[in-house]
DNA sequence: TCATTTTACGAAACCGATTTCGTGTTGACA
DNA sequence: TGTCAACACGAAATCGGTTTCGTAAAATGA
């Protein structure tokens, strides 16, 4: 890389102090106008940009907010990111993004790294695995150095801190009311192993749904997708049961379901009825396009970043942790026959 | 955030100067294994760990890649980050990522703010208004620093650096190619106007394939979309032509046209076929389920990073910038019949 | 004319590390 | 016993800025 122009480089070459060429540049009323403008232009000329790294070490603050993510290639997240990075924009801020692929080991090294006052805070959703093994030691270490954290979607409540969440119980009720209320009353349920956490309260929602009309549960029609092996196999099993609707934890299971129903010769939605989650465009461009909950991807990124960015820059009082939770809504398209 | 402890707070502490601590901690042999210990232990019991800042400053790099992206809430451009990010990471790289939101004006700015020494290198994705303006100060500036820059996917010639492209003529024309063998004659195209170049490159490969077979190219049969307005509606006109297939430039072209074709009751595949591009989830889920080009996202995003890394490492003797081009495949699906 | 205030700038400390170079203390060897 | 190398450590420079404080010279006032 080609040698930069720094301060020092400005006053050797103008026969000035570094102090000056500093307060110049800030244009501080310590220094005449001739030499402020002789300065100036001079820095002008040659492009003089300040090195952010000086000024990130002696002002103690980076104005970056490192993200963590399991993955990408992912509608939601990648619709958290985007408001994550619209709210930060916005306050001057920029992101680091790692992801942990879903796996413990790179999450605790990615947190290591970021925590060394690269960033100024963190924004987290925690890999699937650490959700297994409930070991959340490197989160606590980060919240004992008392590093701004925010936990979003998968939150646990050993950790706290900040935490932005979608109201998936809700969520799950909505959906399933919905599909009572069209007279659908065997409705499978297709959903995450008991660990991830979103998924069992999806399906809280889903259980209190049913219970409310009077209906018990029946475990046969609720399975948990193991993600290693052959996803559609799995959920080809629960059509041996006698259902007429299912409710999907996320939009690739949703598409799935509905593919094998639509194999199996249902009609979609007049004999079956699909509802999804996470409103991505699986779910908007398939036919019949799929009913889901909608679950504000972009709100919750931008949500996530304002709590963070207030936790930064005030001063750490008391500090309760907070924990937002945004509503989602039931986004009605083709799969499901309309509200009556 | 609490009082991070530095080399000056074990210095004080244990009675000796920040250099022997400094020295400790990396093993110098000039310090005795009696302090050595002693330090170390301290660091341990303390979880000492050196700022990055500091180090960031002093041996002039970040080991940080910065990205500017378009779009994220895209599948192609979330597979090329998830490439990048592979390849930085097994170099001991951490990346940063912005997007321009297809605006000049932002990725300007991006690169204002990422080229002040906070990152080694950058790869990045034009915009699209820039590409329209055709304005590319900003990154011949870069260029004139010497500030390693790779430019993937929308490249243009007018800036000397390294590029990442797929073949997006030879894709056009495997894709025209493929239709023409399967007897559709009569092929639409849906592309962008023409100044985003990979719409106009696969155009060129669509109207080569055309001109080998003989048929000499409709311009009714082309369409170039203009994303401001109803994508449907531009899509549907081309529907008054007499067609019995449709090339599009990407994934969501190509299934609002199936999903057109479907309405006005053609038979996908066999009276009608479909071939998209960039092959992701919609291309995957929806039924039929959508031939594609391939565009190999994530090793796009590997071979940039690797060689803006490679370029970032090396000492610059005489530069030559590189072109790489990655080969693009036929993913064949249920909307093109299955090859002869 | 002398005291006092402004003006305009420089020296030096600081942020948190690394590294070069210098030096006092030992121990070995002649 | 005197010399010299090895050992163990500290002082200070450096990375590129900002900021506090000190001060010479000019301007002001009495």
């Amino acid at each position: 890389m080609k040698q930069k122009i720094t301060i020092k480089t400005i006053a050797k070459e103008l026969g000035v102090s570094t102090s000056t060429v500093s307060k110049a540049l800030r244009d501080s009323h310590e220094i005449s106008i001739d030499t402020k403008d002789k300065i100036k232009a001079y820095a002008a000329m040659f492009n003089y940009k300040p090195n952010s790294l000086a000024l990130q070490l002696r002002n103690q603050k980076t104005k970056l907010i490192g993200v963590i993510l399991p993955r990408i290639v992912h509608h939601f997240f990648s619709t958290v990111i985007k408001g994550i990075e619209q709210g930060a924009s916005e306050k001057g801020y920029h992101i680091m993004v790692c992801f942990s692929n879903e796996s413990y080991k790179k999450e605790v090294e990615n947190l290591k790294v970021l925590s060394n006052g690269s960033v100024d805070g963190l924004i987290v959703s925690i890999a699937k695995e650490t959700l297994e093994t409930k070991d959340f030691t490197h989160f606590k270490d980060l919240v004992n150095e008392e590093i701004p954290l925010v936990l979003f979607d998968r939150v646990v409540d050993e950790i706290l801190c900040d935490k932005v969440v979608v109201d998936d119980v809700g969520a799950g009720f909505k959906a399933t009311k919905y599909l009572l209320n069209q007279n659908s009353l065997k409705i499978a349920l297709i959903t995450t192993p008991e660990h991830v956490n979103v998924g069992a309260l999806r399906r809280q929602g889903y259980e209190k749904a049913l219970s409310e009309k009077g209906i018990s549960v029946n475990k046969k029609l609720i399975i948990e997708i193991e993600e290693k092996e052959n996803i559609k196999a799995q959920i080809e099993r629960v059509f041996d049961q006698d259902i007429d609707a299912v409710f999907a934890v996320n939009e690739i299971y949703a598409a799935t379901a509905m593919r094998i129903a639509k194999e199996k010769g249902y009609k979609v939605p007049q004999e079956f009825a699909v509802i999804g989650f996470t409103d991505g465009l699986i779910s908007e461009y398939s036919s019949p396009s799929i009913t889901t909950i909608a679950q504000h991807g972009l709100e919750m990124g931008k949500q996530a970043v304002e709590v963070l960015i207030e936790r930064i820059e005030k001063e750490a009082e008391v500090y309760e942790p907070k924990k937002i939770v945004i509503s989602s809504n039931l986004k009605l398209r083709e799969s499901t026959k309309p509200s009556s």
